[in-house]
DNA sequence: CAGTTAATTAACTTAATAGTTAAATATTAC
DNA sequence: GTAATATTTAACTATTAAGTTAATTAACTG
């Protein structure tokens, strides 16, 4: 694998069970098990997968206790976006930025409306 | 390889000849020989880069002659900029993606300008 | 300290990647 | 039809990847 960061991450991404890893991550920490549980893969390949995100930067990890708790860092996926940015001409219009921006909007709208 | 097509693109899009390869094509169509010139490999390894490329369907090929020009299939990266979307929250502030709508404005009303 | 739970490491297998050189194919140009 | 150019395919090598089972390490629990 090409030693470059970028390389690493769209590696990491490459594999669905590493991207539903991140996925489980989205709504909080979670130990080793808890992030096994919904696949048919044994412990020790759970692990090889998490030190490839680990490799990427796309987790970080504690100790508790016996526990090896991990959690997103979102970094590398902000470096994919702004490489994507050079090909955004190519598959959107303008105006759809605008539109997502306005969801994102209300989105924020409802969470604040909602505390 | 998983068979996905998102793990697909993620994969071609995992190797820095192949990400300069893609962005080599932005400013239009190439032939093989175009393209591998930047290149310190023979032919034959291009070749493979793009048919992983293809694979991924990030290419697209025709025929001039003995030429197989290539050029660039945007779509695959619009699904990897949707796959993103989830991930935005824990890297971007709102207001950073309004900047760069105005940004996009701007540049198409320069464009304007300019024809 | 003996036992249990959580996770990693070691050793191994199988398949895929990334590159090479040499040969083959396709098309053009004379 | 022969030669030249552009590209691909074949055959091979070395490295990495993704999974397994079995053994090991680390920390808690009684």
């Amino acid at each position: 694998m090409a030693a470059d960061q970028l390389s690493n991450t769209f590696h990491a991404l490459a594999d669905p069970t590493r991207r539903a890893i991140l996925a489980s991550l989205t709504t909080g920490e979670k130990t080793v098990s808890q992030l096994s549980e919904p696949f048919e893969m044994t412990m020790p390949a759970i692990t090889k997968h998490l030190k490839v995100l680990e490799k990427a930067n796309l987790i970080e990890r504690s100790r508790d206790a016996q526990y090896r708790p991990c959690h997103l860092n979102p970094e590398p996926l902000k470096h994919i976006d702004e490489w994507m940015e050079q090909y955004r001409r190519f598959f959107e219009a303008s105006f759809d930025r605008l539109d997502e921006y306005l969801k994102q909007l209300q989105t924020k709208k409802k969470e604040n409306d909602d505390t």
